[in-house]
DNA sequence: GCCTAACCTGAACACCGTTCAGGTCGCCCG
DNA sequence: CGGGCGACCTGAACGGTGTTCAGGTTAGGC
């Protein structure tokens, strides 16, 4: 029974959902598919490639209705998507920033916040400085949430999880920022 | 001749910032001290005890005196300082920002972030906040910039460091909009 | 001079990503 | 109908990785 790329990418998505990405294995990835790694190599080029398109795919399943009008809301709203698109899988955070930073993926998202600045009239030279300054904070934010999550349930290292910061609070941080440079 | 915790450190190191982490194995490591790999589990319990102390020691190289007496230029002192710290070393920030993840360090300049603003009479749960909003922003830029700086020395991606947003700039959005909450 | 603790050896275990020559299957085209 | 071609896969191997463990060596204090 033969298998697309689109097979081999869900079964990887669900393979690091369930297990982590350290499970994300292109042996154990074989296994699951009832074949050998090597097949694998005739989708992916590498594992390298295969993480990106595992990250593309968690964002799209994580894409959501725009409903805002105003610029703040709606920097909110793009930021409060990309968040929960990564929180909604095992290590996604992990998965997704480190792939951005790579720069091969993630450029949905930033290509949305950099349209809305310019919208909202927003100079340029800030537009790129003000999104990649979301960026950092939303992936920050998301994946020492997911990572300190893990790590408390695996008993590993004990730390309150009552004291990861409000991510709203900290977004409208940057936010109130860029709004007082506008004025 | 026998090693020290310090002398494995240090090498480390010194390993980390000529040929970056990858490079960074136990087998080079032993190599680089004319040991046995399995002998350097008499001083570090695990390799990921051995990258937090990698990074605590990247941070304690990068320390500064302080000068500034306001604080918004006592932050961006501190943030600097952290900055610089972990560019200064082969995928220095790669390092910091994945043990700091994992709550294991990186306790120190968080701490003194939280002090400055205290002492600047900012409120107790929003010097929470805006202290790891803050070290989210240094470790994305850092990371951001070295991985970018790195692939295209490898000429493994081609991507403009010219779009490199600004450091001071993305820094400065931060402490205006904690400036205009203190209003 | 013994004993303890620090330090190290050498081999092994169970994995990892990746490569490669070759094999099988279904579909399209002449 | 038959040949070929491309998609898909096999099975073995290569050169690594972190980690464990029983045992050996060596320096310093009582």
């Amino acid at each position: 029974m033969a298998h697309h790329r689109s097979d081999v990418l869900a079964h990887a998505v669900t393979l690091l959902d369930t297990h982590g990405l350290a499970a994300l294995t292109m042996r154990r990835l074989g296994a699951g598919l009832g074949v050998q790694p090597s097949a694998i190599y005739h989708h992916f080029a590498s594992k390298q490639e295969l993480l990106a398109a595992v990250a593309d795919e968690i964002l799209v399943r994580g894409a959501r209705p725009r409903t805002a009008d105003e610029w703040p809301d709606q920097l909110r709203e793009v930021c409060s998507e990309l968040r929960h698109a990564m929180l909604a899988c095992t290590d996604g955070a992990d998965v997704v920033a480190t792939v951005w930073a790579f720069g091969l993926g993630a450029a949905g998202p930033v290509a949305e916040m950099e349209k809305v600045m310019a919208d909202a009239g927003v100079p340029d030279e800030l537009v790129a400085v003000a999104s990649r300054t979301l960026v950092h904070y939303v992936f920050g934010h998301a994946f020492e949430e997911q990572t300190a999550r893990q790590a408390v349930r695996l008993g590993a290292v004990e730390r309150s999880l009552e004291s990861l910061p409000d991510f709203d609070l900290g977004l409208d941080l940057v936010i109130d920022g860029l709004r007082a440079r506008l004025a």
